[in-house]
DNA sequence: TGTACATCAGTGAACGCGCGTTCACTGATGTAC
DNA sequence: TGTACATCAGTGAACGCGCGTTCACTGATGTAC
């Protein structure tokens, strides 16, 4: 993938942007730790030392890489999003949609592992936390389908405060099986089962009371 | 912590343990990355290159500290599981039960955080999976403990399969969350409602029918 | 329109770091007779 | 009980690697007059 290809112009015109992307590349090949400015620089064809005229150091390389692989996590889940099919019943398209939410957040892991453990590098610094109000954001996205829950009546407003660590813990615990953990020799078809059966167990054990399992039922109705 | 204690003898006489031990103590510092020959041969005041006696090399002294870090994390769990009160009710023990092993998962991780991220370090190889029938193995603990469900009947035998890897995401998500992501800043009170919620909502979604759910509401109410 | 010159964006060589690993070696131990 | 010698378990120096980062530099660009 080395594309060492010489440059004519003495001026690269677009540096920074190349770098990111010869980065990304980096992380979605071998994750964060495949990250360095000097094989950045190579994939470019460009001096090690031209990169700090756009980076402060790795660490702002790293960081600005992150942030791309978390915005192509949101957009993953936006689409799975995006292809629920808006059906009559808003209760039943609640549900769909936090399984459609859970799915997105997995299938990006899967598709995209090294990009997938990049965005989930190390703690946010402050500075990132700042910045969080993003359109799909991964985090928006996943609240946003909660409270989908709550007004559809699924989950109790009271059930509701650190619904989004149950969701998120579950999900991304399915993700690291899939990909760095004993679900990653398994054939297909076990994989699939292991993630259906995942969000499914995180939804309904999300669900409250007896409207909550009304909803639920009809939702099993439907897939048969 | 470097004790470069210089030897009295010029041979060691325990130097595999005692490199092993070294090695364990880097993980618990610095996790799996953090364990290099080099400096676990200093910590023991000893050249790298007598590692080589008793290691083929570095992939198979990290594999050793693995191996430990997995054991560690089963003797927790079984200390958890120990402490649950044997009360007369099988039902409600078993979910006490669930319970439990899930609070000794997610308690070892923030104990012990550099060795559960090596326990959960790559793949394992297949070596590792023929020995994987140990006294307090980890996987064999959650299994036990869903068969518990089954037996009392809070989980329908039909939904046995796969439920290990819904409860295994669930738990481990929840531990990285407390100890690499978003929970590591958390409030102590936020952090423990956040095991909490995860784990009630977890074991309620594995449940199944009127029986689970009248098992499910005898086990909230117990909890106050 | 042309030119002097400041500024910008690269180069190339070098630094120090810690790592895994190999080599020829030597000091200590244990065993056969 | 003593000794020769094989074996074992260390040492010390060195290798090559890729990394982040700094330095003095130079080629290209753009702007003031």
């Amino acid at each position: 993938v080395a594309r060492t290809r010489r440059r004519s112009t003495y001026h690269h015109g677009d540096l920074r942007n190349a770098l990111l992307r010869a980065a990304a590349e980096l992380a979605e090949r071998d994750g964060p730790e495949g990250v360095t400015i000097r094989s950045a620089a190579r994939m470019v064809g460009v001096t090690p030392t031209a990169a700090y005229r756009h980076f402060a150091g790795h660490d702002e390389l790293l960081t600005a890489v992150k942030h791309e692989a978390v915005t192509r996590l949101g957009r993953a889940m936006r689409r799975y999003l995006d292809r629920v099919p808006r059906d009559g019943d808003a209760a039943l398209a609640a549900v769909r949609h936090g399984m459609a939410t859970g799915r997105g957040y997995v299938g990006f892991a899967v598709a995209e592992p090294g990009l997938f453990r990049t965005a989930f590098f190390r703690p946010k610094t402050p500075t990132e936390e700042a910045m969080a109000e993003r359109k799909d954001d991964p985090f928006q996205l996943l609240s946003e389908g909660l409270d989908e829950l709550v007004r559809v009546g699924y989950l109790a407003p009271e059930s509701r405060p650190m619904a989004e660590f149950a969701a998120w813990s579950s999900v991304h615990g399915l993700a690291v099986m899939l990909i760095d953990g004993p679900l990653l020799d398994a054939p297909r078809e076990a994989r699939e089962q292991a993630i259906t059966r995942t969000l499914q167990t995180l939804i309904r054990g999300l669900g409250d009371g007896e409207h909550g399992e009304r909803i639920w039922s009809a939702f099993r109705a439907e897939q048969g």
